[in-house]
RNA sequence: CGGGGUGUAGCGUAGCCCGGUCAUCGCGCCUGCUUUGGGAGCAGGAGGUCGCAGGUUCGAAUCCUGCCACCCCGACCA
């Protein structure tokens, strides 16, 4: 996986504020190892059943010199590995292995820590930013002395990235838990927050796991309760990637390239000098730097692309192509006129600002920008959520506009397949502020006491 | 692994059916001058083992065989 440096100081913008979100709910970093030891990876065996045929394994540590071939290395066969090594696809097995050592007694918990990492899905089929053979990821994996606290833990991880993914990547989410065929391999419980792409198509934007004592009991890790007793840990794990670099585009940008929010743009306003000659960029960069001094005394993050070498026009498109929120151009009509001409990238509108109210001018249309993404993106969620009751409509919808179909399932495994069979739609989640309601199910007639979310997904 | 498709300059491509100044065009790149309020114009220039290996032929980007790579669809996808 190649991410380029805009792409990545997204990223970082993105990282620093999960970061901060994780440390003021009580959680550390740290870090642990990338190669996973076959025999601790099937240890928790619904997980690495799970898992188990998307592992990338190292099976060799050393190369040679190919004979037959001068020039060319070969695996050295003589250096195969007594135990193939895991490259890690997800770190519960590493990091269990490693709390069992740090877990004795009640004090020792509750462990909060998380870890920024690289993790490798060899998927079959890869798909970019969304499905990439390996990406980069935050997971989290706590301990617990209680069933409670650690399930109080994984809801409150989610609603961490549901705050995350709405405040500052506009995408509004919908919580929920997924069903047993959906869960994570070896949880018991999965929250998720499912959002809704442009094209109709939903997509998990992170989860995080309630895993029970399963982990504990696979890597008997038992602690001493305060009354002398022994019990087994309870665990969450949870985590968000660089998918959502891929939902960020698909949900906000247009034809004209990328729309950042300005909550993560890594500039969120660009100043565009308009110039003739080498006399009059002077004058118009006098003015220019002394409003990019004024904003970034606001904490406003402004870039002044003084180069000389591309045409304003050119530099126009090239900042909408990058989703830049605010554009500001300055030339000689505005030297003149005490003005500059501001450009919003969501909406293509521009405007006439005097520079003296410049700053304050900014600061509004930055959070302005902030509440109108997600605003729209909210109202097309409202328009493709549909309320469906019969199967026939039901597939005329999924195959049809798309996006998220509110109908009552029965709750069993069977319907669910067959649906998934039928139209490709599976359950996105079950609505976490669902009301209960009686129905029967769309597909086969049971009774059910709930609607739950289908969707294509990616 | 199945089905379909594509490999020609850094990128995107025409040419392939019907073999013979066919290596085309656009973008990008370099030089110069003019330009600069929405992706500049003109002039000049650099850049190619036509995916690879065989074969057919007087002659192959073009036809044949084999191989390789990539893309799309599907299976798979906590």
């Amino acid at each position: 996986m190649i991410i380029k440096p805009y792409g990545y100081a997204i990223w970082e913008k993105m990282q620093a504020e999960l970061d901060t979100m994780f440390k003021d709910t009580g959680h550390e970093n740290a870090y642990f190892p990338l190669f996973v030891p076959k025999s601790l990876f099937e240890a928790e065996e619904k997980n690495a059943e799970g898992f188990a045929k998307e592992c990338a394994v190292v099976t060799h540590y050393r190369l040679k010199n190919d004979e037959s071939n001068p020039g060319k290395l070969i695996v050295d066969p003589n250096a195969k590995l007594e135990e193939e090594l895991v490259v890690r696809p997800t770190s519960e097995a590493v990091i269990w292995n490693t709390y069992k050592t740090w877990i004795q007694s009640y004090r020792d918990l509750p462990i909060l820590i998380n870890q920024w990492a690289n993790v490798v899905r060899w998927e079959m089929r890869t798909r970019l930013f969304l499905r990439t053979a390996e990406f980069l990821w935050q997971e989290g994996h706590t301990a617990h002395a209680t069933q409670a606290e650690a399930m109080a833990e994984a809801k409150q991880m989610n609603q961490v990235y549901a705050d995350f993914v709405e405040n500052y990547m506009a995408i509004p989410v919908i919580q929920g838990i997924k069903t047993e065929s959906e869960r994570f391999a070896g949880a018991v419980e999965t929250f998720c927050i499912e959002a809704l792409m442009q094209d109709g198509k939903a997509l998990q934007a992170g989860t995080s796991h309630f895993l029970g004592q399963n982990f504990s009991k696979a890597f008997d890790v038992k602690y001493a309760t305060a009354d002398g007793g022994l019990e087994y840990v309870w665990a969450t794990s949870w985590g968000v990637s660089t998918r959502l670099i891929g939902a960020l585009i698909m949900t906000h940008s247009d034809d004209n390239g990328l729309v950042l929010p300005p909550n993560l743009a890594p500039i969120q306003v660009v100043i565009i000098p308009i110039y003739r000659g080498e006399e009059q960029q002077k004058e118009v960069a006098l003015t220019a730097n002394k409003i990019k001094t004024q904003l970034e005394q606001k904490n406003i993050r402004v870039k002044f692309d003084n180069r000389d070498k591309f045409k304003p026009g050119f530099k126009f498109n090239e900042y909408e192509l990058k989703g830049v929120p605010l554009r500001i151009a300055i030339g000689p009509k505005d030297l003149e006129n005490g003005t500059v001409e501001i450009a919003r990238r969501d909406t293509l509108s521009k405007s006439i600002v005097t520079q003296d109210e410049i700053t304050e001018y900014v600061s509004s249309q930055l959070s302005q920008i902030q509440s109108d993404l997600f605003e729209k993106a909210k109202a097309f969620r409202s328009e493709n959520i549909t309320v469906v009751d019969d199967f026939a409509t039901f597939q005329e919808v999924i195959n049809g506009k798309g996006g998220f179909v509110s109908a009552h399932w029965d709750g069993t495994n069977e319907s669910e397949e067959a649906i998934k069979k039928a139209t490709k739609a599976t359950i996105r989640c079950i609505p976490l502020d669902n009301e209960k309601e009686d129905g029967v199910c769309v597909y086969s007639g049971k009774p059910s006491q709930q609607r739950v979310l289908f969707a294509k997904s990616y």
